[in-house]
DNA sequence: TTGAAAGCGCTAACAT
DNA sequence: ATGTTAGCGCTTTCAA
């Protein structure tokens, strides 16, 4: 066995418990759990006898006895914007009260690695998985079809769900901002971005942005696709590169808010006027954006209401209810004043 | 026992495997746990069987037969700003490569569930707790320490330390901001905060720099505190409060970057010259403020960092090495252009 | 290097 | 309303 330091705790049992209060372990289990019927006079013993030796109950033994944890496997591809948390505070607020507990892993967007946490939060027996988006690599997929439980695919409606899918599409987010953009007189397109192979839906609205762009006959000058993950920081620089290479471009598609108010930021800095000579529109809706002098032009994404609703649809399914296959909640966009 | 849906895995069990393979369960547990000695040509065969059959360890099993689990419990008080997913991200980092886990779990500030949450992680026999702060109600501490397991409490290195503690000193910080605020020459100093009865280290941060400016004997004309949780919307309008009560403020201290950042926005609206006519101070250094057309003048904290070095000590105590009581991982002061 | 036996601490199912 | 019995699927001895 494993090295374990500071053994103070006597690894108290429910037949210590039993013992104190004088029945049997079985019924200490009922109080426990607050299931079947059990004397209000006897409860109320083995709730003195609990707190008198200071019992914690083993939620291993028992998920083993009952076949089911009430644990939460989540995957998401980052922590390191307020999207994904966003998400699992949504998630965390609709399955707290219950008892459930997420048990949470990081991919940093590497597909390779999901498949790795897949296996390994599957050995907890969750009552459910949630995963990120709808693109898997194949066995991932087909693990998570074999597991024989609720699979809740969050943030993306644009694929076919393995279970239960919920989020928006972010295709039509592409298009959206392309079409408002076109409807407000821009005809000179830039694109700044993050690491696109990693971010599969980032990439998927950069595709129907410029493919609209292009359908209407206005033209796309120019991108600028930055290494590594999103933040301030890079979509500050990226848009002054950007802006060297293309002096003509009229508006910018930014890959998220982070980059966008980067832009922002830059333009701030360099006396450029937002929006007459440069429309600058992000994604996401953060606070943030929307508390700049100029609200920034994007996309409210719902964040919260998504892991929150992950998190309803989890304990429908566990309360055998049913759960539509397919929850596409929707963007809103934000003109701001950036565009 | 509860209502679970599409179990079309057929709960394979190291049996299968075993007879797949034609080897004894206990061999192919030491296949999957690489530990004690199996022929390579037998783990050969394990393995193949594992994968041919599709089989999934149950780690629920495997904890309850070596009373121990690989997760790590941490409890955050909150998941609402970019702060304490930093140090999520920093512990996962240095976990999850030795196949931890990390359950979450938010308090929103309030220590009573802190309660509760110790008390149902306690209850997955985790291999440490990781939770905020050194403060907690006597019962809470109680119950830590009788663990008798790993207890890393992160962020705040002001205390008594119930295990391990990483974090940094609250009051220093305060302290020191207003030094150096009074080093630059203000004398009429405000504070805007977010609800301080949840936030006790904002709290104590607030108390240092006040007793710091009232000792230098310049003053402190006014604050405004905020309901709810701090964000730059209502930095922006609590700065706008601030000043129609005290017009003469020449430098003010946010609870934290988000709401400094606000109060930015604000005098980049109200065309308020900064540094010259008023001086705004953070805290935590957050990568938006420092990306400002002017960054903001703060204190960076190593959220990541204390993430990950939470993550380091609790792979070294189970390692069975020695662990210091308290890590002050200190902070850094950026000087900024906004005092 | 491999295996047999004996639980880990709890809960389901079936009494009473 | 309460108890008895028999595992859950694995790992830890202890043998061989």
């Amino acid at each position: 066995m494993r090295a374990r330091r500071g053994f103070r705790q006597s690894t108290l049992t429910l037949a210590d418990v039993a013992k104190e209060a004088g029945v049997s372990e079985i019924t200490v289990s009922r109080v426990i759990r607050a299931r079947g019927s059990v004397a209000e006079e006897t409860r109320r013993r083995v709730q003195t006898a609990i707190s008198k030796i200071g019992y914690v109950p083993n939620r291993i033994a028992g998920s083993l006895a009952s076949a089911g944890s009430d644990l939460i496997g989540v995957i998401i591809p980052s922590l390191g914007n307020i999207v994904f948390p966003d998400v699992l505070r949504g998630l965390h607020d609709a399955i707290s009260e219950r008892g459930f507990r997420a048990v949470v892993s990081v991919t940093d967007y590497r597909l390779e690695s999901e498949r790795e946490l897949v296996r390994s939060l599957l050995s907890w027996r969750p009552a459910a998985l949630i995963v990120t988006g709808c693109e898997h690599e194949p066995d991932t997929r087909q693990m998570l079809v074999n597991a024989g439980l609720t699979i809740v695919e969050v943030m993306d409606a644009d694929g076919e769900a393995i279970d239960i899918a919920i989020g928006m599409s972010h295709a039509r987010a592409g298009r959206e901002t392309a079409a408002f953009l076109l409807a407000r007189g821009y005809r000179r397109f830039g694109y700044i971005g993050h690491d696109l192979a990693r971010d599969l839906r980032a990439c998927k609205r950069r595709e129907t942005f410029t493919s609209t762009v292009r359908e209407a006959g206005a033209s796309f000058a120019g991108e600028v696709v930055t290494p590594g993950r999103s933040s301030v920081p890079s979509g500050r620089s990226a848009l002054a590169e950007l802006l060297t290479a293309h002096g003509d471009i009229d508006a910018v598609y930014f890959s998220n808010d982070d980059m966008a108010i980067g832009g922002v930021f830059h333009c701030m800095a360099e006396g450029i006027a937002i929006p007459d000579k440069l429309a600058i529109v992000g994604f996401n809706g953060l606070a943030m954006g929307q508390a700049l002098p100029q609200p920034l032009t994007t996309i409210l994404t719902p964040r919260f209401d998504i892991g929150f609703r992950a998190g309803l649809a989890v304990i429908a399914r566990f309360d055998g209810l049913e759960v539509p296959r397919l929850t596409d909640v929707g963007f809103t966009l934000l003109p701001g004043a950036t565009a």
